[in-house]
DNA sequence: AACAAAACTAAACAAGTGTTTAATTTAAAC
DNA sequence: GTTTAAATTAAACACTTGTTTAGTTTTGTT
């Protein structure tokens, strides 16, 4: 799918992408998106028509792909514990190599302000839950994992475990001695990953 | 211990939580609070110098006794196991009734814009981590416990599952039938927490 | 009752907000 | 080369922001 929008448009987003994902929505400005970005700040109104639809034209910009990357996944020819671990390095690599537009989800999406532009995103976490869904009774029906488990509360141990460390990012750089941004990207690639994987895994698999 | 707030500051931080906790920081105008709190606009510089100091004093406010509870549970004669089960039904407890207070937590305090106010903050959590600790090395020495768990990334998987369910509360309500608000809170006191302790309890005891 | 400190108020302040306007420059089409 | 549309601009718009000021009212003390 050919992106809809232009060269500078691009560059407006992207900009507003690390903005509003450093200060907020409301810590941004226009002015200050238009400073950084190098263009005169009517430019935002004339491309996106207002703020908040900048930052509903940026959901789509960086959310179009992830339903795709998913369905692959389901099609694979894995054993489901497999699936369920490749799921989560799928999820925390893009949600790592994405930070500014899922730290704007998470914190402008859950506030009573924005509750109307939920539909989009709601739609995209529907879809990602029942993905989740076919695996797990895949396993269940091979007899490989507990029956007794609420699907739909895993999703929130897995990103909920990556959201708070990374949200958190200053105190366990501190704790950890993560002293460079690699090191710190590196112990979520490995670590903090595998400490997902390992969770989920006892919790599908364990039998007391 | 007494508290340093008289009535009308205790009023006046009480209605900045819940709009705080609502629409964020710099979505809450002080003329907002003002008028919420039915006193006049300069009664917030009058009181607590400014709108910033605003947000400290509403920190020290609420997070005061989160510590006694915590050295009391352990000192309570019970297995490892169960003190985590208390433990992570202890936290749910709280941060659910105090869910203003803990959203501005994790809202405001993420964000570079507000990097200094930190200290207190991380003091708190290096303070319930140790806690933490020394409640799964007491399991490791009897043998229940598996030794090769990273402890400081199990605090994310607790608070982090709730946290990621109640921030998708709209989503949540809507997927699992929640109607009222006390079908929601029952559904996290039972299920959420169930789901909760059943991970912890999975991750720690579950040997490969 | 007289005084002083605290509590409270309306008004003003300077600065910043998102958006619109009207004019100008650039690019594309013929 | 002229015409037409798109892109870009500086300036202005009306409004909101946090904070301060200079009073007034209330409260407590002697």
């Amino acid at each position: 799918m050919k992106s809809n929008f232009n060269d500078k448009q691009i560059q407006i987003l992207e900009v507003a992408e690390t903005l509003f994902a450093e200060k907020g929505f409301d810590g941004t400005s226009i002015r200050n998106i238009a400073k950084v970005a190098k263009i005169n700040i009517a430019m935002v109104s004339y491309y996106f028509g207002s703020k908040e639809r900048l930052l509903e034209s940026l959901i789509v910009y960086r959310t179009s792909d992830l339903k795709n990357q998913l369905e692959n996944l389901l099609q694979e020819d894995l054993e489901p514990i497999d699936k369920i671990n490749k799921l989560i390095e799928l999820y925390i690599n893009r949600i790592n190599s994405n930070r500014g537009i899922y730290r704007i989800l998470h914190f402008e999406f859950t506030s009573k302000k924005r509750e109307q532009n939920l539909q989009a995103f709601s739609e995209l976490k529907k879809g990602n839950l029942k993905s989740l869904e076919t695996i797990i009774e895949e396993g269940q029906k091979k007899g490989i994992f507990r029956k007794d488990v609420i699907i739909p509360l895993i999703a929130p141990t897995i990103l909920g475990t990556f959201f708070h460390f990374h949200m958190n990012k200053p105190f366990f750089e501190n704790l950890l001695n993560l002293k460079t941004e690699d090191l710190y990207n590196n112990y979520i690639k490995t670590n903090l990953t595998k400490h997902i994987q390992q969770t989920i895994k006892a919790l599908l698999i364990y039998e007391s």
